[in-house]
DNA sequence: CGAATTTGACCAGCGC
DNA sequence: GCGCTGGTCAAATTCG
């Protein structure tokens, strides 16, 4: 009898807390809807300007320079590709298209092929399925031409990507590491080092080996003012399914990226307010102090800097557990749509990996320490934090991540999924309103981080 | 002995 | 055209 009326008593309580969750949710559900609308407004009148502008100038080669704002070099390499905005189906399609195009021809060219059914191929490259497919089968796709050409014929595919306007995105990562290369889950092989100039420290060059003809490579080179600092440069699309390690390092990156996309550049323009952009700045206004986005020839590049203030590392961390909800595969209705060149690391099965109320963090750092060591170090500094970190880990310990998943234990434990989140490694969007910024969900994160240190 | 790394050579792109 | 630089190759070497 006494053990009904606990487990009635415990059920109750359950039940409370998984209302106030699910009132939360909806709650945040509904910001985010208006945030879409909002978005889609403005875009729909900047879609216009656009237009007007075109119509306006009519000019061929409007951006030969490539040191450019982002915005700037959106529309010059949109334009590149295809001719300016006349050829833009929509506004919310087009600007997943130029954010796309800007970092992925390839899959730029399928995503206009889906959005307005023009074979253009992204100016005469082949044009695998890409990320018009959600998660892995998307990445897989945008591999199989890479696949094609193992080895030595990747030189003729990078040739052939020389010759593009906007040659293969790389995505660069600092972080503090003595080690001397982060653990990132793939498996890679030293093909050479070349001392670069400007820099003392011999970079490296590593290509992945956990598929036959993966074409990804990776650059790994210490910073020349501080030598504590590793640079990892990523280039390139696995042609091969991730592992979850590698995925934690993809789904931050990724997500990063597509928060920077949207952001800092844009947001400085004035013409831009309303943009999405803008709007993620709003919101993590330090991101911009996180990474940056460089379009410097020839390889448009995102650079993570996660060897900065630990409130800053601490605040890219939200933000980069923030917008899943802006992946196409996970949520098709936003309008502009990740990197495919960070699509690579997205996971294979996006949509059963958004786990509602999870948190990326716990579950990827739970099952890959070392995968977050970067941001470890980045973090490590921040007493609080790290008085964070604790509690996450004895809640852990003392719970279980899935315990921690269940709405026994409303907040604290509940953005934890040690599950298979990881392989989105993102959070719904529900989880992470920005005004819930809840000591846990940090605690979460650098959860994630400690194993590794 | 096979796999991984090292390292000098080669090639292509770019600026002058 | 030339030199510089980044990136890659492949033979030699090292490692497990």
């Amino acid at each position: 009898m006494l053990a009904h009326v606990l487990i009635y008593i415990y059920v109750k309580m359950t039940w409370t807390a998984v209302e106030a969750e699910l009132r939360r949710v909806v709650e945040e559900n509904r910001r985010l809807n208006g945030m879409l609308d909002e978005l889609t407004r403005s875009y729909n009148a900047l879609y216009h300007q656009l237009l007007q502008v075109t119509q306006q100038q009519q000019h061929p080669h409007r951006h030969p320079d490539h040191h450019l704002t982002m915005n700037s070099n959106r529309s010059s390499l949109t334009q590149t590709h295809r001719t300016t905005a006349a050829l833009l189906p929509t506004p919310s399609s087009a600007t997943a298209t130029a954010t796309q195009q800007f970092l992925e021809p390839h899959a730029s060219s399928t995503a206009q092929q889906q959005t307005a059914g023009n074979d253009e191929a992204g100016g005469g490259e082949e044009s695998p399925p890409a990320l018009s497919s959600a998660g892995g089968q998307g990445r897989m796709g945008m591999a199989q031409d890479e696949m094609k050409a193992p080895a030595r014929e990747n030189n003729g595919e990078q040739a052939a990507a020389d010759q593009l306007p906007c040659r293969k995105p790389r995505v660069s990562v600092r972080a503090r590491s003595e080690a001397p290369m982060i653990s990132d889950g793939c498996q890679w092989r030293k093909y050479g080092q070349k001392m670069a100039k400007g820099n003392p420290c011999p970079r490296a060059y590593y290509r992945c080996t956990m598929a036959i003809g993966c074409p990804v490579r990776k650059q790994v080179q210490r910073c020349a003012e501080d030598k504590t600092v590793l640079i990892t440069t990523y280039e390139g699309n696995h042609n091969h399914q991730l592992p979850p390690a590698a995925t934690t390092m993809a789904n931050t990156t990724s997500a990063a990226a597509t928060m920077l996309l949207s952001g800092p550049a844009t947001s400085r323009d004035g013409a831009m307010l309303g943009h999405p952009a803008a709007m993620f700045h709003q919101s993590f206004p330090y991101a911009s102090t996180m990474a940056t986005l460089s379009a410097s020839a020839p390889f448009p590049t995102i650079t993570l800097d996660l060897t900065q203030t630990p409130a800053g590392a601490a605040g890219l961390l939200h933000a980069l557990h923030r917008p899943p909800a802006i992946h196409p595969a996970a949520s098709p209705a936003m309008p502009f749509a990740v990197p495919p060149q960070l699509a690579m690391y997205l996971p294979q099965k996006a949509a059963p990996a958004m786990v509602p109320t999870a948190t990326a963090g716990l579950g990827l750092g739970a099952r890959h320490p070392s995968v977050m060591e970067t941001m470890t170090a980045a973090l490590a500094a921040d007493p609080n934090f790290t008085t964070a970190l604790a509690a996450a880990i004895s809640s852990v310990v003392a719970g279980g991540a899935h315990q921690a998943l269940s709405t026994s234990t409303p907040r604290g434990s509940g953005s934890g999924d040690a599950g298979d989140n990881n392989g989105n490694g993102n959070p719904a969007p529900a989880s992470a309103a920005p005004t819930s910024r809840s000591p846990p969900r940090l605690a979460t994160q650098s959860c994630s981080t400690t194993s590794t240190t």
